[in-house]
RNA sequence: GGCGCGGUACCCAAGUGGUAAGGGAGAGGUCUGCAAAACCUUUAUGCGUCGGUUCGAUUCCGACCCGCGCCU
């Protein structure tokens, strides 16, 4: 007997992932895992797309709304969640559905991550703190004594994953490049099915600018001035897409139609950032459209049982 | 009609008598625990038009065209 079908719907946002799922998941008995590393938090609502309660009532969906605002939930965390959900889900005799974009928990979802130390924030404060003092060179300079491989990789202006790179050498008492070496820890016990969303780029970004400017007369102000009061305005999820800008706004940086603007912008430059990602992932069955688009809807139930029936 | 200011890439914009900064957009790329993040690469044989001066003009001179402001 054949693995089970895992099923990964992904794409760039606004490609219509959420409209895709959750036609598959009602036509296949499945449930949806969301890959989204905003829509994972609680409150975020209008700013992330969530599906809406109705349609969370209908199909069951996992991975959102599983931290506070105030937390970190690093690729990580994500990938051990999303895990433990996929396999509950193949427990019950249903369709796991994996929809979304983000990248990075994607692949740590799918092809696991190295056997490395997780964040230390004491440490990274630390290391930031000498990165203001003389400058961002030194904290590159200092990964080249400690790991000349991750040095080389990575660029001096990448602050982050010099930062990364310096927090695991030191932590582990080991380069990084070393830790790199003993592999990921894949996902296994699934025959995965990708299939990607790829519509017409200048159609997207039309798609994208009206859905940021809705987000705006939809009340995203009003949503991010009440998570600003609740939980200050440094918390991580509030440095997302939409959020940063409407933030902005509410301190008088920009005027609202700047700010929406910023945000179209800002989404359109992810999208293709996305495409990118996503263009290098291994055997994606590409749909050049929307999922929104009911012939795709129907293509793809299909691939699927051809699939699963294989 | 007169005077003044300006016309440099898709947009904003610096600049020099000796071969066109920078930013944004667009496109491509990187990504191994903050990733809706961060970073990298790339884009004008051309500086409103036509002449002139010069070894050499985007830069100086003249005329013209266009835009803006003021005056009549």
């Amino acid at each position: 007997m054949s693995l089970p079908l895992l099923v990964v719907i992904l794409g760039p946002t606004a490609s219509g992932k959420t409209a895709l799922s959750l036609h598959v998941a009602e036509r296949l008995q499945g449930e949806i895992v969301s890959c989204d590393s905003v829509a994972i938090y609680r409150e975020l609502e209008i700013g992330t797309a969530k599906p809406s309660q109705e349609e969370r009532r209908r199909i069951p969906h996992h991975l959102i709304d599983a931290a506070g605002p105030e937390e970190i939930v690093t690729a990580g965390d994500y990938s051990r969640l999303a895990r433990l959900a996929i396999n509950d889900i193949s427990a019950r005799k249903h369709l796991p559905i994996v929809a979304g974009g983000s990248g990075l928990y994607l692949r740590a979802l799918l092809e696991g991550l190295f056997p490395g130390p997780p964040r230390s924030d004491e440490l990274r404060s630390r290391l930031r703190e000498r990165a203001t003092e003389r400058g961002t060179e030194y904290l590159h300079k200092l990964l080249c004594r400690l790991d000349p491989g991750a040095a080389q990789t990575i660029h001096a202006n990448d602050v982050p994953k010099v930062v990364r790179a310096l927090e695991v050498s030191i932590s582990a008492r080991s380069p990084m490049t070393g830790l790199w070496k003993q592999g990921r820890d894949p996902l296994q016990g699934f025959r995965i099915l990708r299939v990607g969303l790829n519509p017409d780029r200048e159609a997207l970004y039309q798609r994208i600018n009206q859905r940021a400017r809705e987000m705006f007369s939809a009340g995203l102000l009003e949503e991010t001035r009440i998570l600003m009061e609740r939980y200050g305005s440094s918390v991580w999820p509030l440095n997302s897409l939409g959020y940063k800008q409407a933030m902005q706004h509410l301190r008088g940086e920009l005027s609202l139609e700047q700010a929406i603007m910023a945000a179209q912008q800002g989404h359109r430059n992810y999208a293709k950032r996305q495409m990118t990602w996503f263009r290098r992932e291994p055997e994606i069955h590409w749909v050049a459209d929307f999922g929104s688009n009911a012939a795709v809807q129907e293509q793809i139930v299909d691939l699927i049982r051809a699939k699963a029936e294989s």
